[in-house]
DNA sequence: GTTGTGACATCGC
DNA sequence: CGCGATGCCACAA
């Protein structure tokens, strides 16, 4: 068959709950993206490990999408530091307004500052 | 139908 | 703790 393309309704869903996910991030915290996939359900529709494979890119997926009604600049990456995209000097910047101090080398203390969901 | 890319995670050194 | 290399899925051309 060719490209296993995902339901449209299922990807829009799961877009939808990372934003909701997103929304309750409380000021001056921060998420990752493999947290935020493994905190919200897979899509179901695919393996669980596949799911694990790649949800957090799936969730950079609907922050691509990002709605300015969405904290967006509360969600990094593993590694503490904002993703290589347009707009990560203004990140950096909108975090240390709300609190995130940034080490030298432009990196958060995950220990600290990651919001675990409550 | 095939190829390449991506707002990443994880393992190894 | 930091950096390099690998794997994974879906999507666009």
């Amino acid at each position: 068959m060719s490209a296993q393309y995902l339901n449209p309704a299922t990807k829009a869903k799961f877009q939808e709950q990372v934003w909701a996910l997103v929304r309750r991030i409380p000021v001056g915290r921060v998420m990752t993206y493999g947290q935020i996939a493994e905190m919200l359900a897979p899509p179901g529709e695919m393996n669980m490990q596949s799911y694990l494979a790649f949800g957090a890119r799936w969730v950079g997926g609907a922050m691509a999408a990002c709605p300015e009604d969405i904290p967006w600049q509360r969600v990094i990456n593993a590694k503490g530091m904002v993703s290589a995209r347009a707009g990560a000097q203004i990140q950096r910047e909108l975090l240390q307004a709300e609190g995130v101090i940034f080490d030298d080398r432009g990196r958060v203390d995950l220990s600290r500052y990651r919001w675990n969901g409550e």
